[in-house]
DNA sequence: CATGAATGAGTATTCATTCAT
DNA sequence: CATGAATGAATACTCATTCAT
């Protein structure tokens, strides 16, 4: 009996939860309905089917990601600072928020997620990214090339390090390994 | 009827054909048996369970992984040559091997593997790189720092530069993308 | 699409059918529900477990039992007449719902069947007759001695002498057998 | 390895404990094949199936049944003192061989007992007790009537008074309790 | 808008049985 | 005579989804 926008929230929280934890597959329509306090048939009223749930939580996530990491963000930092602050609050997001990150990597090229959806939010968070890349290019600070490749090694290298926070969700990324590993990040794309 | 063995090897290729593609959930014991040529019932001669032929095959794999990235590696290496070899012998198995490696990174940390599992192949793979990285680091040509560290980013950015090739199998890894991001994991770790 | 309760009722009637005719291993949930009119999913809207359903079902015997058997039964009717209209309440019994009867032998000690459920409904049936063998014993019309070991003797005794009717549905029980039968019993417990 | 009879043998025991336990149904081919030390495959070369096992079983049980019970029977006891030994022995057999009476309870009128098996040993334990009770009946001991109708009475009676000691392999039935029994029964018989 | 009830299709797993060795 | 391997058919149970209320 709750007012309908609550319970959509309700069950993209429940389906962030738990699909983070053991993917689509693993994630049943009734478990979802329960943790998020809801009849199992209540979904069907605020979403076509799991798959829809699915592609509606991928963009939620995606924008909330992006929020997260854009929200706020100081302009017109010099490229240096500005790839330390993402790399901070990426960190931060891996910290306090890592059902995001992990959902969005485990489900970027799912079967049951829509061209459309995936397209839908492409740019939302790597668009921001590019420019500060190519404006580093300009500046003669970062290394030239595709900058999709840099960006690639970088997420890539990112997710590679704070895998341990992302595997399990409370462990703090500690400051050192923070700062490490932005240095790591530096030198790799430096010019 | 097939011999005993032979069965067992068919589930484990089509265990890991599937579970890369679809998961460990997404993937039903009827169709892993019929793309082995097999009954369902078959499968459980071989294996205690789906739980037991994913922990089978997590092990199987890792021991493949490793057999490719090191079996006949040269010795004595400089550091620097060494590494590019790991690197170009890593971009070889994402190409021909694509599965390994997917799979393994899709079910590295899923409840269904235990810890016994996980542990039997543990260093498998990157005892020998972490050999490598400490040779680096006394011979003073790689920065200095928990190994584990730069290995975890290395291993990270590998991952996200090869994204593509691993997305899709049949995927070609380019000389050139292989030559760069090399340029780029040993810019990141050198001294 | 029945309405709740209905489906229960109609659950149960068919497991008192068939159980009582196969036992509960000889008994298949989807033969279960097709007897029932239902989807073999919908036993599981009602009931846990099969198990589950076997054990509501023991207590509904037992209660229906016990109701054909006391409900209006004559208050202060000598100890020798109480025995008799009880003696042919179960002959009546055997011949009309041989099912119950059966049903409830079969699984009194089945390892399926939870003490709470065997606990819950002990004294339904045995404790009025109880309170009739002691009323005859202390009358000095029956002979001496623990009271369960009589009505011990005595049901035994009676399902001894129903069995044929009991084995085959439809059976019916002679007004001779009954009362020979019901001579044998009262020789056996009077003093 | 065994040899041929030790294996049909031991199939027969394992049988006779399991399916006195959980019933036909209730027990498994491997189950079984496993209790007794073999292959499951084993089994098919000693019966032709579960159900001829089952049958076999019956008749083995029958006949060691009988033999527990008559083998070195006194001949010429007078009546009463046949049927206490009789009681005596019955008791006996309920404590040392309860899965003996329980499994042929349990399966008299099961569906996959063939007519042939049910006849082939029908009168093993009861063709006897008929003599008694006639030669009762003639010396004016035993009440007139049909034999069998008395005898269902007894056999009903007193498996109802050992119950408790066959619902629990290792009860000992104590000399009282027997006593007591038999006393009651002779009290329902005699003339 | 919410939800108990219902269900056909599917899930992992086991079974009774066969057969090649 | 014994048995590992194999399997079609079954088993208990769950799922995603629909619908009447």
């Amino acid at each position: 009996m709750k007012r309908g926008a609550e319970t959509r929230e309700a069950l993209l929280d429940a389906a962030l939860a738990v699909m983070s934890e053991r993917g689509f597959h693993g994630t049943s329509v009734p478990e979802l309905a329960e943790r998020a306090g809801t009849g199992a048939a209540s979904m069907y009223r605020h979403f076509e089917s799991k798959e829809a749930l699915a592609n509606a939580l991928y963009l939620h996530a995606k924008r909330r990601f992006a929020a997260l990491l854009w929200d706020g963000f100081p302009k017109d930092l010099p490229v240096r600072k500005a790839l330390r602050e993402v790399w901070v609050r990426m960190a931060g997001i891996a910290t306090r928020n890592t059902t995001l990150i992990v959902f969005l990597e485990m489900h970027h090229h799912a079967s049951y997620i829509t061209p459309e959806t995936a397209e839908a939010c492409e740019d939302l968070v790597i668009g921001p990214l590019k420019a500060i890349v190519r404006r580093g290019q300009a500046d003669g600070v970062i290394r030239p090339g595709d900058p999709e490749l840099l960006l690639a090694f970088l997420w890539g290298a990112f997710l590679g390090l704070f895998k341990p926070a992302l595997d399990r969700t409370g462990h703090v990324v500690d400051e050192e390994l923070l700062l490490r590993g932005e240095a790591l990040a530096w030198a790799a794309v430096r010019a």
